[in-house]
Order: C-alpha cells, then sequence, then structure tokens
DNA sequence: GATGAATGAGGATTCATTCAT
DNA sequence: AATGAATGAATCCTCATTCAT
C-alpha cells in the first residue's frame, strides 16, 4: 500500500526531503502510479498524517476506555507512545508544511489532530467529575501531557536520553503529570 | 545583517522553505554575497540558529540570575517566552536538518541548546539543595518546564489559545509545572 | 540520440566548456530530460566517450583484420582517422576530467581506451611474428603510431597542415613509422 | 611571483578548473591583486603559457647548440622532457581554451609554439644539409618528435609506463625517431 | 599597490507534475 | 491501472569581474 510506505518515509524525514520518488520507489511502484491515485503530493502527505493520526487516535481510544483509574491509564498510553516510532506531537509536521498544504488540507489535519486531543481531555473531564483528580482546564491539561510526553524523545548529544528504560521515563512523565494535575492527592 | 534576516525567515518557515534567494531578498543583497559570507546555507543556518540559542539563552539567564523566588523566575521567563515570536524549543529545527547538516554543525547547535537547558537545571538544582523545591531530575524538570512553554503556544483551528491572555497561561503553565516539581508543598 | 549530440559537443569543446543546457538543446530536449538518462553530467561524459572509443575501436578492428599486409592497413586506418573529425587521441580529454570523474568511469573511459590500443599492438605483434616486421616492444609501437597520428591533425597559425592532402600525410605518417618499426628492411 | 603560481596550477589542472581565486590563494594574494596586474583570467593564462613556452624553449635551444651530433641533443632534449612535470605538447591547453582567449591570445600563445617548433625543426635541417641525416621533410620531423615525446608520458592503468626508466624511454623515442628519420643509415 | 565587499551570469541538479500510451 | 518520457521552475553554489577605499 502506498499509505504504508509513505507513512514510514515522512516519519523518518521531512516533507521536503521525501520525494514522490522516493514513496514510489517504497511502494514499488513509479511515480506516475502514485499520482495516479493522488493528485498532489501534498494530497498524499495529508492523507498519510490523517491515517496516521486516526490510527493513534484509534489506539489510544483504546486505552482510555479500559475500567481502570485514569493514572494507569495514563501510563500505559505514555509507555505506547514512548516505544512507538513515531510521535503524537505533529506540531512539527505541521510546521514545516503550512506553506505546502491547502487551507482545507491543513484543516482536515488539525481536525483529526483535535480528534486526538479531545479524547484525552475527556478522559481527564469525567475523572475529574468522578473526583479522581481536581478540576484544572481539561484543554490545557490534555496539551500538557502530550507536551510532557516529548521529553520522554529527548536524547541528548551522546543519544541517550534522560531515563535509561522507556518505563522509568513514561513513569516520571506520569508522575510528574500526575502532581501537575492534583494539587491535593499525591 | 544577513543573520537577522535569516534568523526571521527561518523561524516563520522550514530550513528547506527558505532558500538562499529568500534570505539575500530580504537582506536586500544578492544571492552570492550571502556565499562571500557563508560558505554553504547549512553553515548560514547553523550559525543563525547559534545565535538564536545564545540569545535566548543570555536573556534566560539574566532572568534566572535575578534574587527572587524560583517560581517568580519561572514565571517571568514564561511570559518572555510566550511573548517572543520564537520558540525555545529548538527539536523540530533539528528534526528537519539532520540530513543536511554535517555532524559538526548539529553538535554546535546541540551544545548551544544543551547550555540553555543546562542553566534551567541548575536554577532548578540550586532551588532544590535550598529546600525551595523538592528534590527530583533536575534535567527532566527542566526538559518538562520547557515543554510545558510549548502548550502556551498552542492554537486550535479558529487560532486560539488555551487561554485568553499569555499572562494567564503562563500562569496556568508554572503553577502545573510547580505542582509537579514539589510533591509536598503547594 | 542524446549521445549524438553529446559526442559533437565534447569533441569540439572540452568538458568543462559544455554545459548540459547545450548538450539538451543540441538534442532538442530539456536539461531535465538529460537528466533523466544519465545521472550526471559526468556520467554523460562518460558514456559518450566510452561509445566514440568502441566504434573507433570497432572500425579500426574491421581494418585491422582484413588480410592485406600490415603497412597497408595502417595507411587505411590513418586516412580514416585523419578524415574523421575526431581524433584518436583521448589523452586529452582525460587531463581535463581526472577531477570531475569518479574512479569508476576514469577506469571505464581508459579500459576502452587499453582495448583500442591493444588492438593495434596486436596486430604488430603478429606481424613481427611472420617476420613482416621486427619485434620492437608492441605497446611502444601502437603508442608510437597513434602519436605520430596527431601530426596529421596539426594546423599552423594559418590553418594550413605540414602537407597538402590528408592522403600524402598518411603516406608520409606511415612511411615514418614503418622505417621507425623496421629498421633493416625498408 | 604570481606567474609562478599560475604556472603550478594550470599545469596540474585545466584553465577551467583553476580560478583566479586559487591562484590568488597559492600567490598568497587576493584575486583583487591578480586583476590589478592581470587585466582578465585569459590574459593572465596568456602570459603564463607564454612564459612556460619560453622556457622550454629556451632550454631546448640550449641543448640544440650544443656541438654534438643531433642524434645526441635529441637525446638529451627527451630526457629534459620526460623528467619535467609539464608537456613540450601544447595542443590540449589550446584545446581546452580556445572559446576563452582573445585571437589575439591563441595567436601569441601559437607564435611562442611555433617558435619552439622551428628551433627544432631548423637543428634537424641543419643536420641534413651536412648529410647527417636524410632530407626528410623538416616541419613534419619536427612535430613527429614532439608527438613520440608523448609516449614518453603515457600512463597505463595502473600507473606504470612503456618502459621502467626514463632514460630507456627516451632511448627508444630517439632510436625510433632516427630510424624514421633516416631509412639508409642505422 | 592592495583589498574587502558585492554582484551578474551561469551551471549542475532536483522534483512535482503532466501526458500519451 | 500503470508507466516511461518529458519538462518548467526552483535551488544550491561558483566565479570572473568591478569598485570604492
Amino acid at each position: 500500500m502506498i499509505l504504508q510506505a509513505a507513512i514510514e518515509l515522512f516519519l523518518a524525514h521531512s516533507y521536503q526531503e521525501v520525494s514522490v520518488d522516493d514513496v514510489a520507489k517504497a511502494a514499488n511502484l513509479t511515480k506516475a502510479t502514485i499520482y495516479y491515485y493522488y493528485p498532489s503530493k501534498a494530497s498524499l502527505f495529508t492523507e498519510t498524517i490523517v491515517q496516521l493520526i486516526t490510527r493513534i487516535h484509534g489506539q489510544t481510544q483504546g486505552i482510555l476506555q479500559k475500567d481502570i483509574p485514569l493514572r494507569e491509564r495514563l501510563l500505559e498510553i505514555a509507555e505506547a507512545h514512548l516505544t512507538a516510532t513515531f510521535n503524537i506531537d505533529l506540531d512539527s509536521f505541521m510546521r514545516e508544511t503550512k506553506n505546502n498544504l491547502s487551507e482545507e488540507q491543513i484543516t482536515r489535519m488539525q481536525h483529526a489532530e483535535e480528534q486526538l486531543y479531545k479524547a484525552i481531555e475527556q478522559a481527564i473531564r469525567e475523572a475529574g467529575e468522578k473526583k479522581e483528580t481536581s478540576s484544572i482546564d481539561s484543554t490545557f491539561a490534555a496539551h500538557a501531557y502530550v507536551a510532557l510526553l516529548r521529553v520522554g524523545n529527548y536524547r541528548n548529544r551522546n543519544g541517550n536520553g534522560i531515563f535509561p528504560t522507556t518505563t522509568q521515563t513514561a513513569e516520571q512523565i506520569v508522575d510528574f503529570f500526575w502532581r501537575g494535575l492534583n494539587p491535593e492527592k499525591v
């Protein structure tokens, strides 16, 4: 499938670095065939990213709907996120792309991204209502959570992360996030 | 100055999107003149980013050295950061760049970035020693802080941030961060 | 054919003087089309030269295999060579090229050239065995022969060669070469 | 001296490969200074080559005027030529240059080159008159001699010449040439 | 004499896109 | 449904040359 090849390439490199020819080669097709299915590189990219976000969204939703405390669900998401090769955070994708995509394409991607945030938001809100957490602005909380996940992807010049294992990293992130969320209960 | 024009362009667009000609035009010079001063686009970019980080670093250091509680210093930094047009977080810059810069250029940029993180780290560590904060891993804390600042830059599809003013945003971020930092004291 | 246009240009001018655009225009195509068939100017050049040498080689072989005395065969080659627009001697081509071609490309060209020399060498060697000529070092003889052919291309400032007709020139060259080859028999 | 640096560079590389900046750097000067002395790259090149030919001419004349048999003088010239880093044969220089030099500049270079050929020519003619050699066309003979010298510069793909030492090479070349010159006496 | 700064013109190469088959 | 061939427009980079100082 074309999208499969495209996802891998766009994740590994940036929009500009990946040529349509690269995608074609990775998919064992020719450029012209790609254009048979997608009217432009921009649209191929859009579809690719939307599919990617949708996939992450599904996976995240799956975890969020489990019947366990929010904190544990967040820990699972963090681990899944840190293990995956790709980043939930799509801002950088957007950034390098603004001038290449149409309004509508950007909107589609932002819409998909918002769905993802909203899922996390809602889980936090529901937990808040059940007194599981305090009632901090849930939009903010969702974004804070995703932002903190990025810390787990940081590597210094020697290629080392801050903590030795992803498990530890996930725990530290969720600990930190949880404290930020809940002033009184630790 | 060439760097001035370059900074603005590289911040607004990405490495690949900005052509040397764009920079030349913005600086009211010709491409060839740019190449008179910088041997390649990659080196122009490197110098630009290093200068930018150095500038942010200086500004951040200025605030960090004030003789007021850490929390207030962090608030000032947050406000300064959210007001500025540029982002402390340079990971996305790095990402789209790995294949275009030499090892040495990447290292120079990473080094400059690390200095910046270390400044924040040290401030947190010192505050921790003075019992101002708990002794969480300071590297993690510094990265968490910078990551949270990014939340302040989020805009939804309508172009609105999560909170109406940057002051509020800065406060919410620092509140959240502070709680994450200090389990016991609120 | 692209190679046809390229041969003419590279023969008339040097590697550096001929731009890919020139070749494209001569072939009634665009630069990009040239790059569709050849990955670089260097490879286009290499293919061009190899094809040229191969063609000369074939033509020379054709003459060498005739069942007439060596001296007559050499005369025919000389006439063919002096009539053609191009020069068997490719050293000057090589010279201006060393810094532009890859090791492998240079090797390919040298290999083709060697084949050509070896064909002449072998003809001389065989004639030597049949007592048709003395046993001078045949490699040296082949190179001497080709070097002498160059004299036929010399033009003074007024554009005149040393002898009025190519036939005379060819005869003088082969006479001279033959004496050089055979000390005793004239 | 500028010319000194220029000669070395133009001999090692070709006209197009050597930039005025290269010459400037080699002479420890700036480009602008070169232009203070020479109105253009073409004129710098012309002066360089003329000076070079003049130098070779002088050296060759020195040998030609010795009071020893022509054959020995030719042997000396051959050895000097094969030892030097540069080639008496300037055709390749001319070739890559035709489109860059003015008529007048080309003429100057050709004139210098002709002087050199004429010197050899005359020596051959005089020897012919003294019955030292037969009366072959002396212009042809001079060019044949220079052409044969080129064989001494040939290197195969492994970098080896045809004969192991330059002395042997010079002897073989002069032997061959001498036989070509003199049908009856060996 | 010498140079730093600036530039116009060109040149190699890439790439998204088109189109006839 | 798939592709080979072709191209226009950009993009990075080089370099001979000029000129004010």
